[in-house]
DNA sequence: TTGTATGCGTTATCAT
DNA sequence: ATGATAACGCATACAA
């Protein structure tokens, strides 16, 4: 007894197999009564399964939806980022999750070279992938387009760099920014500090970095250069900036720190919690993303918050949409300043 | 400008097709170095990547595990699961991670019911499936028997129940809530709660239970059903396990909380955080798994460690090594206990 | 060392 | 409404 085939379905049903494939394809759409039924028990009595391996052959598409995460700092394995980056980790399940209703694959890679990327994509004859870094889009399409291949590029970044990609999902950080630091001046707050990553390497960073120094000048506020605070966008990093911090804290009068990712903020909690600090009667801190870790943390963390489970379920229905019909269509979505516990009013008793 | 396929290279290469193939599988391990050189030449210039849909096909083997997650409280979606227990967040992470190494893709389904688990189980042909539910495995693999696939289950769970699938990665529940008692009776706690989720549909949560009134027996302690806090493993569930345990600690002179999830530490910090006691002065806390977590909270969880990435990396390598001829074994692998900060020596002024 | 013939399970095209 | 034939891209027995 071999596996149950389409054939087997035919021999059973006393139809050709063509037929029996059209209507499982619903295609022609009329079929008599009689074979329908027929075919029906024949799939009941045999236990047919579609062979997924097969149906992608040869409908020529993939069904299955690449997500290429950014290098990681030491280690080639995205798996490494997954663990250290409570983003991707969401960012992830949330396309999963989405993935699922259209009955798509999701698979992974991480950043390596262009080489092996544009090797991976067409590999799998990806229906879309998913791109953290716009430039790589350019070369994907482009070699895409060379060998004709129907294949969607949606860019998880800044808006700024669209052109590269078929479509963008991308969240206004300029606001983002700014209600933090407009809700920490709200507060009383004068001397703000940044926690960022890397902003020459990072343009999200270079973004906020960006609207950090933005928001401080219209609010009048000093903005040296020695409140921003750089380090790895990771738990260890957000530790060492918060020794970094805690001088800024004695010697500069910071009151407040924005950062530009919950889990620096998460970092952060650490090291001053070590040492006693007390959030947010010492300082007010803010975060950005609003992950899981946001409420985990005591005092929970105000942030801002992008949906990332949305984010990434839009990403999938541009993709999935392409192959309906629809033209994919760039995206800007809201974010909104969460209020929690980690920020109060200023008090001069620093 | 088509797809470039293998008939394309034999074209430019002046060979037939199948040479190609034979070369790119290394197989009859000879080639002319005049005939390599052409192939190799034809493909680097054509650009030719191999297509992994045709390739499964033909080698009647899928190259993917799957991964059939609990079923999630709540949502049908296995996503939800993925946000809320960090637990299988790091698992698949384990896996994907691993399976890379393999070349091997990895798909992610949620328990539904027994067909649905088949039907996918068997639409993607799984090389392997990884199973939360041994009672499923018994199932699948009579199913798989009855159509002649090549199949591998793994387990992960109690090793008690391991007759179902053809191996189980299992650790050792009982030392590892032994050893966290033992540490706490060791500190001088006299009235140690147990923080669990339901132990009478869940396998692991009804042996960490036992393990956990066995050690209490042995120490001599106390181990009243009143002690035994339930509740859904989650933060929400941790959280209200923190009530309760507020009136354990004011009416039974509770100081310790033995808790089968890291996770549920995590929610207990959250209420007894918030009415202002103090951990580990007020009570101590251990927790159980070592996930990204333990260490994120402040104090620092005390908890049983399992290799979660390693236990996945190990489902794999089951999996891929029956490919390669060796014979499935079951695993049990080591539990320790890590000692971080959340547990203290019992103090009489509670 | 290389090639011929056949098969993997499904869908697409074009008849009937 | 149903079916014959080819195609999808690759791999394997077997032959030469």
């Amino acid at each position: 007894m071999k596996r149950v085939t389409i054939k087997d379905i035919a021999r059973e049903a006393g139809t050709s197999y063509v037929t029996v494939s059209h209507y499982l394809n619903k295609r022609g759409e009329k079929f008599s009564l009689e074979t329908a039924a027929r075919i029906e028990a024949a799939i009941k009595k045999l236990g047919y399964i579609p062979n997924r391996a097969a149906r992608k052959l040869a409908r020529r598409r993939s069904y299955t939806i690449g997500i290429v995460l950014p290098p990681a700092p030491e280690d080639i394995l995205p798996a490494s980022l997954l663990r250290d980056n409570p983003f991707y980790n969401e960012f992830v399940a949330g396309v999963q999750a989405r993935a699922w209703e259209y009955d798509t694959d999701v698979v992974l890679t991480g950043y390596e070279n262009d080489e092996k990327v544009l090797e991976w994509v067409l590999s799998y004859q990806l229906d879309g992938v998913i791109l953290f870094s716009a430039e790589m889009g350019k070369k994907i399409r482009e070699e895409a387009k060379r060998k004709r291949l129907e294949l969607q590029t949606v860019f998880i970044g800044l808006d700024v760099l669209t052109d590269f990609v078929d479509a963008s999902v991308t969240i206004d950080e300029v606001s983002g920014i700014g209600q933090a630091v407009s809700h920490l001046v709200g507060l009383g707050h004068r001397r703000i500090a940044l926690a960022t990553g890397d902003y020459h390497t990072s343009p999200v960073n270079a973004a906020r970095y960006a609207a950090y120094k933005q928001a401080l000048t219209e609010a009048n506020l000093f903005g040296g250069e020695e409140l921003v605070l750089v380090d790895e966008v990771s738990l260890e990093g957000g530790k060492r900036i918060g020794e970094r911090l805690l001088r800024l804290m004695k010697n500069h009068g910071v009151s407040a720190v924005v950062c530009v990712a919950d889990i620096l903020a998460a970092g952060i909690y650490k090291t001053l919690l070590r040492v006693g600090k007390r959030i947010p009667e010492d300082i007010s801190i803010t975060g950005f993303d609003d992950l899981f870790i946001a409420t985990l943390l005591e005092p929970e963390l105000t942030t801002v918050k992008q949906d990332v489970v949305r984010r990434a379920a839009l990403c999938v229905d541009l993709i999935e949409g392409a192959y309906q019909g629809k033209t994919l269509q760039s995206f800007q979505m809201p974010v909104e300043l969460v209020l929690r516990h980690s920020t109060a009013p200023y008090k001069h008793s620093h």
